[in-house]
DNA sequence: GTGCGCAACGTGAACGTTCACGAAGAAAGC
DNA sequence: GCTTTCTTCGTGAACGTTCACGTTGCGCAC
């Protein structure tokens, strides 16, 4: 048996085995694969004919190691079936095809883990990384070494590049339009996770002390369901309760369930208002009231930071590589 | 200046370069960073530190070029921004990510793109492919190689793993509920996309005949905008109609949506059952009865099939690798 | 003091591909 | 006929890591 046999059963076919059978040289058979000068047609042909019988594909590892290619990137997303984050997810698969890149996508919600899990997963295999990293962006980047993140919602210690929204803005919005409507009894549903999540609930809470607002403030993990629960909970209290301002909108549509179950009106008994705007605020009923944010725009700027970061053409942790983004309201049924 | 100065300010820092600094050799420095025996661990601390201060990471292009990693695999999905498809990743997600493997996702909606173009950029990153590649598969099999494919939604051209759908029996389980609560006018909103979708609409129309109804289908693309402007429009024809069955879930939130507009009672006048069950049904109002799918079940299926198919435990095109999963009814409010 | 074993560390080879260069042969110009 | 040019193809080296060895030095038993 020699030592490459000419059609090998187990494990890939490599660029050898296509030249040997073809009975020309590695270099014509690359000349061949990558459609380059330098060979004939006929040959060409055949090759390209032989490789494909022999099922060969190139090896991505060999043709990385001496190209350098630079084409993934990690998605960090805590979890895909909150619909914020495919709609984001969507926009940074979108901008990164468009530049030939690819996107690994990590959802750490499963089980018990966290950002700093999807980190470690991620790391060996891509050349920079955006997410939502929350606290864990410094460990994060320790384990990228010099490849550069772009974390999101991580205003006290951006990582190289980031994007945060301005809150503060967005709660003044949002109180505002409620006490517009003649609300007096305004609560705040958050987020019962810490970490990424707390500048929402602190933002409202300094919006309304600014306006001399009383606010409740109560919270449930980040789901429709337990949103739900948790204002059926808060129903049942003796709290009264006109205006609701909620976490993200996909709480907020379990609390318009809530809210009808325990046969309030909305908005006429209370007025609800999202944050995020995703597509699904458009098909509850009432349609939901949002602080929208425009979430292709998202994951465009961060893979162009990412893109700027890079090429060199952004310092990291400079004025330009920390990106600001602001809330917009979208008026429709709720509030 | 020396070929491999000790601090290289451009390009990554290699082994070599931590080999350097530290004073000892690459194999020392494996050591150090993979956690092996063989080393003291005086240097193994001072090895890790001199890599982290230089931001050396070990190139995955050299050690999947030595150890034949076979850790990540694509999945190519029409549109996540559809509901279905995120759920659907998630899964996937969670099922590769408990085997150590990667998920690299190509959403190929975008513009014009379709799953040729998905596996086209796949093909080079990955060991395996999943994804809704339809009248693609053959040709995406042939850029994989020898590499397994699982294909969903494709009984025709099964690829070497595949999952469809009974949608025979979903149809006959849908129209069946729909007749028991005495529509006479039955309707099937379809997608418009022709290929993968083929299939739901063609399986209702035979259970229609098996049971003598007349069945009225009309179409629109897959999102719930142009559901909504499709019934409107169909409403706005002569046609009755007391009972719909719609292509998919978010398709049919956009009816509800269409059908209130238009004063229709749902399920009074009009009876609605959608397809997929994804949460978004028990967000509309009201809540929609479905055809629900296991989505979890079909991600662990199709990551179950791939590791068989990867480790040999399973031959392509045979009957243990292609899968057919069942719908069931699930009765809420809409029908 | 000789031999042995073990811990700690180093070196050649290999993984599969592309790049840079070189060589052979044919066609063309004079 | 000779050189030149162009097309077609082949060969050494390199990418950065791990694997399988080999080597050194030290302690210890006899």
């Amino acid at each position: 048996m020699s030592p490459r046999s000419p059609e090998p059963r187990q494990g890939r076919a490599t660029i050898l085995d296509v030249a040997a059978a073809a009975g020309v040289s590695r270099q014509t058979v690359t000349r061949a694969m990558n459609d380059m000068t330098g060979i004939s047609q006929a040959t060409r042909e055949r090759v390209q004919r032989i490789a494909a019988e022999l099922g060969y594909t190139p090896s991505r590892f060999a043709k990385g190691l001496v190209q350098g290619a630079r084409t993934s990137i990690g998605l960090a997303i805590p979890d895909l079936t909150n619909p914020y984050f495919p709609a984001f997810a969507s926009s940074v698969v979108e901008a990164a095809t468009a530049r030939g890149w690819n996107v690994v996508v990590d959802d750490y919600g499963h089980g018990t883990g966290n950002a700093l899990d999807a980190a470690a997963r991620l790391a060996p295999q891509v050349d920079a990384l955006i997410g939502y990293l929350g606290d864990h962006a410094v460990a994060a980047q320790a384990m990228l070494g010099r490849r550069p993140i772009v974390g999101l919602d991580d205003p006290q210690a951006p990582a190289a590049g980031s994007i945060s929204f301005d809150y503060a803005y967005a709660a003044r919005l949002g109180l505002e339009r409620l006490v517009a409507r003649g609300c007096r009894s305004i609560a705040f549903l958050d987020s019962g996770q810490g970490g990424i999540a707390a500048g929402r609930g602190s933002a409202v809470s300094a919006a309304a002390a600014e306006r001399g607002l009383q606010l409740l403030k109560f919270a449930a993990e980040p789901s429709a369901v337990h949103a739900r629960e948790a204002v059926t909970a808060f129903l049942a209290g003796k709290a009264e309760l006109d205006g609701l301002l909620v976490f993200n909108d996909l709480m907020a549509a379990g609390a318009l369930k809530a809210l009808q179950a325990a046969g309030r009106n909305v908005p006429g008994d209370v007025a609800v208002i999202g944050m995020d705007g995703i597509p699904l605020g458009e098909l509850v009923s009432p349609e939901l009231t949002t602080l929208s944010l425009d979430l292709r725009s998202v994951g465009r700027a961060a893979v162009g930071l990412l893109e700027g970061l890079l090429s060199g053409a952004i310092e990291p942790r400079a004025s330009d590589s920390a990106l600001l983004l602001r809330h917009e309201l979208v008026v429709r049924q709720s509030a």
